[in-house]
DNA sequence: CATGAATGAGCCTTCATTCAT
DNA sequence: GATGAATGAAGGCTCATTCAT
């Protein structure tokens, strides 16, 4: 005779956690729109907890305030960009094909809501101290890109141009992507990755 | 007999609507210049009014409200870059140049405050109305560009690339701008006007 | 043949009931704590149960809600000075020593928890039934000082006080002792105690 | 012939700071009263303003917060008792007289709202900053209630008591006036004040 | 015109309490 | 019984805007 198991009321305290974390994780998910949709400012909590129907309150289980969601929200744009430039710094020899990919990355970055949120929400509505972190992280983003750009120059890829300038120039093309970029359009991201990455050669490359 | 005219208390109604204007356009100087620096929500009418030393409602007799602020500056912005694009339209005669040109007095306009509102602030704290007006010029602006490289390909002088995604990247450089330009950094606006011309020139560049 | 008795997953009613009033104390000696250490608006459910180890809903099974908890604490402290002067009235002959005695047994509850949750803690937290539970028996404390002053003057060993005043005089600066006492003070419960009987009699004594 | 001069419709600068005042003073003395009469917490900024028939924003033309109303009132009770002690300290030869003296004039202050509110509300409700001069301020009061009585046990007019304790326990008797006088009661402040005098001078005076 | 004062509308946040598991 | 999650109700505060003088 078999023994019946009954399946427990209890879910597993792992199961539980990856609930809860779900749960966080779609809270971020639709701030995460409605900031870049809407402003941050435009965005009440309200409107979070509307469209994930639950009621205001509830938000606070998750996050302490309104702030620490869009610093959440930060957080992980610009996680999953550093991820995408460790690899392509690994991956490319010249200072120009380091440079280009990197940008490319970063496009395809900025086609999606948290990276959006990165540039699209002002990092004023901080406060003092997850500002400070961010604004050093956004400071990092930029000098390597810089630095790609003047190793680019030292090894002859990339013509002699102001790398301050230059980096900020191009990642400004980028981070307007945030802007206009709409899925529905009539780009795909790859497009506009490719796009990106193709003027950013033209505009570096070093020729003869 | 001649009549003695008496200096009247009243300055007369040229000057008073000079004197009108004066102030009118000082409250658009120091809006823009919070509006840019602080971000537009985070700018109280009490700011703007402290900062003129004035108090509150005597800013209301020059604006209907704070929008109306927002927009002006905005009319501000574009009626001076409507200006220079006026002008690089009819001194320039291929694609090539005229998009070079356009950039290059469009970066110059970014590092003035003015220029910065059009970008920096949200044309979604504006109404309606304006606000679809407002869309309607940064379009039209947007397809003017559009055209220059459009009829650079035609011409021969631009190397064939989606006008679209292009003006975009391109426009993206010189949107952001506002967001790094310092009065007081390394670089003078001429020089980063430069730079934009520099790099767009050499991104479009048709090559035999 | 003997019956074998498993031992039960269940422990015995009677048991469980003693558990169950551990409990409860435990929880009752907490809340009397915090509510005296901070007061009862900034102490929240949540910081009784973090100090307990369990959690806020768990709370809820030994009292009906915050009130409820405040209720008990009062019962608890006004239990504890009744049993006192019960004894205090019956042991003493004169209106003085009735008074003295008194005073001096309710300093030494003052300095417990639940003592200075009397007077620390405001009774308009409580619902108007309680409330009116806890106001007359108050009152009742209160005119039971009085009585003993009052026959003092009757027998002679007080001097020709207004009752009423003296009594609230009194019982003000034995209520106060809540208010500075501190286990780790100078003084000891006893000495103020003494001193305080001391003061009473000093006050009260009728002379010659 | 007379020249009439028009009433002007200018108030003149004075009466207008006049105006302020009494409208700030108002919103202190109707704050005080309903703190003491149902606490802090039980307060809200509503009812202040809807006893003075005015809106919740306009308070804060007087007062930054809710916090800071309280930290008025806590000021204003402890200046008018200040200059009761200045000149306490000056027209009384022996340590018991100004040790009597000074209790009688806290004693009538403790009759009035802004006495009460000094000990009624908690001063934990406060800011740490404004926390911090509060507390000093009281220690000051109770530090010098106990050098009269030390002075008075060198001089002789004080029998020897535990000075601290007794500061203390006399304090007490005075702070918790304020939990039962009531305007309406059978007891004037006077009557209570010297009783509590009489009170004072009985318990602390050396007896040959 | 200018000013001090006032207001209405709204938003973030807290917390005691309850529910589903 | 106990727990994590959720909720309803409310309160403090802000700020653009308007009024009375």
């Amino acid at each position: 005779m078999q023994i019946e198991i009954p399946t427990s009321p209890w879910k597993p305290a792992a199961e539980r956690q990856r609930d809860r974390d779900a749960k966080r994780d779609a809270v971020l998910r639709t701030a995460a729109r409605l900031f870049v949709e809407n402003g941050f400012h435009r965005t009440k909590m309200a409107d979070v907890a509307e469209h994930l129907h639950i009621t205001k309150p509830a938000l606070y289980h998750y996050f302490r305030n309104k702030e620490d969601i869009l610093y959440a929200c930060y957080m992980l744009g610009s996680e999953m960009i550093e991820s995408l430039l460790a690899e392509v710094e690994l991956n490319n020899s010249t200072g120009l094909d380091r440079a280009v990919a990197f940008l490319k990355a970063y496009t395809l970055n900025m086609t999606t809501d948290f990276g959006m949120c990165l540039v699209t929400v002002d990092d004023r509505d901080l406060a003092t101290d997850s500002r400070r972190k961010v604004r050093t992280w956004k400071r990092s983003i930029d000098s390597r890109l810089r630095s790609c750009i003047a190793e680019g120059i030292s090894d002859g890829s990339v013509r002699p141009v102001d790398p301050r300038i230059a980096a900020f120039l191009l990642a400004g093309s980028v981070n307007w992507v945030g802007q206009w970029f709409r899925e529905s359009g009539p780009s795909s991201a790859e497009d506009i990755a490719d796009a990106m990455a193709d003027m950013a050669r033209q505009a570096l490359t070093a020729r003869g």
